[in-house]
DNA sequence: TCGCGTACGTAGACCGGTCTATGCAAGATA
DNA sequence: TATCTTGCATAGACCGGTCTACGTACGCGA
């Protein structure tokens, strides 16, 4: 019972003998490298053709470049950073790069090794999205590898970073909301414990939110759920804001995962959407899209972020070593699950279902 | 402007300096390998400890071993894939090994750039979900390093396969129906046009559906709309069965994604869930749990498709040359959207909504 | 013809690990 | 005592690329 004879790949050297040229000659030509005739251009890459010779990454790694990006972020199941990944591996498709992914989790330390992970692997360019990891390492990776760092608003002259503009696209849900004539506004915010490693956008959100009601002068109407940004987060986030009397006339989650949650309690309690209650939520999944859920969202154009983060990337990997922060403007998407409130003629005394 | 001095990895050589050894001993003591002595194992890792040090994968690679299992996916946005990913990485987590995912798009010429990307970057094994690239080329994949093949049914005695039994799912999905009271399902499959690269999967749900109508005596009623499993084909496929007299008062997609689809379309023709039609889809996506869905579905446990995978793998790459075929129970998911059909004094008559 | 610069091609070191072959010492066996 | 085994440590080849340093041929001006 012997092992299968398993094939012994194709090597540099194999193309050499071929072409009857000596390696360097045919590295040259791979690398598009100064000092090779047309001649010897057409021969090594005829040879190349005829044996279907493809460079080993693990070898060119060694020595200089694996031509690979690593992508970090907590899981893949999300929509968002799918549409992210389009525009890198759109960007990518015309260099020689692959962009490989790995999952970090929500735990610091898998998070941490899957970083390492990357790093290990010899990649030539990192894209985090939304890390958890702290700044100061942050930039510790980065003085190794060019990175760029997408969906966090902690700045680092290390590293280049994409942001959404978050003030503009909160205001863009306030406004519309405003704009139908909601006054009695709530709003689900994530509330971070460690002020060390939180990010800033939470934050951003509910700042606008608040500031914005304020400018109205809906000051006293301010209500806050400080939860999470989780489905669970927004299902506990709103019902909190229900038991207030009188209660909202519309909730502006602080994303579309917590806008999730906020309609299933509504559900549950028997509300409708929007005739009840407005629901707006951030992000534009593609779940806010189905008819049947049909959110008011903000759309951050993921692939519009992903592809800047290759040209970024491409760019340090060339040499740039100035910081670059991008800030990508959102837009407002109305559907279904917003629109004016109720007229009621007193504007107290709505009934609250039971508990 | 200089570019700031790019700080030199550690190597195994100044391990083996520090702990006043040679880098063979190192090697071996992070190998494991026989034939270390417990006082150069203390001296060694005290040593790799105090320095911090991590092997390169790309120097493993070059030699031996990448530590690295290569996922090869469509799209990262797809929620069963990440409960995949989660099985996979629980599985690893206690190997030295690691998993990379990489995107192969839905064109055959990006998926085969990605399989050959992951063969580059010397992965030791290979996990695919539901690739399009055809058996002979995944069997030759599978003669340079162990493969494990997700979702197809295509099987081969040269690499592992994992599935779900799509018979027994669709006959849950059948009996619930039919338990229900209903003998007017409509079926929605995914027409594929190249018999080569098929997969047969459709086929089977299709069949499954069709042999257990005709067991019912309901042969004069199957319907079957075959446009595909994605929201739109669910759509285009629901109109069709819509426009059938008497309609359907059930509808069985063979995708949640499809359910989707026909969601929308009886939103859109005016039609309630599950007052006027049942609808039951397949897969158990994250969207079919939502309260304003709820929809009935099989549910595939990935997270126990993605641990067999790691563990198949880890058998291959460990000298298993025995092909392996697991098939994983599904079970259904009993949702809103699917109860008795309204009882109808006369069977047939049942107005349509005018086009 | 000589000297020199330029263009092109190659030999061989090198990257950081693994792995084989070998050395060496201590204990077992003849 | 001589030989053999066993356990442990090491030197150095090796993996498949890249890259530096050098050799060679050719063109051109003096």
């Amino acid at each position: 019972m012997v092992a299968p004879e398993r094939r012994r790949r194709l090597t540099i050297s194999d193309v050499a003998k071929h072409a009857g040229v000596s390696k360097a000659a045919v590295s040259k030509v791979i690398r598009n490298d100064y000092g090779v005739s047309e001649a010897m251009r057409d021969r090594v890459q005829r040879a190349i053709d005829e044996l279907g010779y493809r460079p080993q990454a693990a070898a060119r790694a060694l020595r200089g470049r694996s031509f690979t990006i690593g992508v970090l972020m907590r899981h893949i199941g999300i929509p968002f950073y799918a549409e992210i990944m389009t525009g890198l591996v759109d960007q990518l498709a015309e260099s020689d790069y692959q962009a490989i992914m790995i999952q970090g989790g929500t735990r610091d330390k898998t998070e941490k090794r899957a970083l390492d992970a990357l790093i290990d692997r010899q990649v030539d360019g990192i894209l985090t999205i939304a890390p958890m990891v702290g700044r100061t390492q942050l930039e510790q990776v980065a003085r190794e590898i060019p990175t760029v760092v997408l969906g966090r608003h902690n700045r680092s002259p290390a590293y280049d970073s994409i942001v959404d503009d978050d003030r503009i696209g909160s205001e863009l849900v306030m406004d519309h909301l405003i704009a139908l004539g909601h006054r009695r506004i709530g709003h689900i915010t994530f509330h971070q414990e460690h002020g060390r490693t939180a990010d800033q956008m939470p934050r951003i959100r509910a700042e606008t939110y608040e500031r914005v009601m304020r400018d109205h002068g809906f000051a006293d109407e301010i209500a806050v759920a400080a939860t999470s940004y989780s489905e669970e987060g927004g299902y506990d986030g709103a019902r909190e804001l229900l038991s207030r009397a009188p209660r909202p006339t519309a909730i502006f989650a602080g994303s579309d995962e917590a806008a999730l949650g906020v309609l299933a309690a509504l559900h549950e309690a028997g509300l409708s959407v929007p005739g009840d209650i407005s629901v707006a939520g951030y992000d534009n999944t593609r779940l806010a899209a189905h008819p049947n859920i049909a959110l008011t969202t903000v759309n951050q154009d993921g692939d519009v972020m992903g592809r800047m983060a290759g040209r970024l990337l491409l760019e340090r990997i060339e040499g740039r070593t100035s910081a670059v922060h991008f800030s990508v403007i959102p837009s407002l998407v109305v559907r279904r699950s917003t629109a004016a409130p109720r007229p009621c003629p007193a504007d107290t005394g709505t009934q609250m279902p039971s508990e």
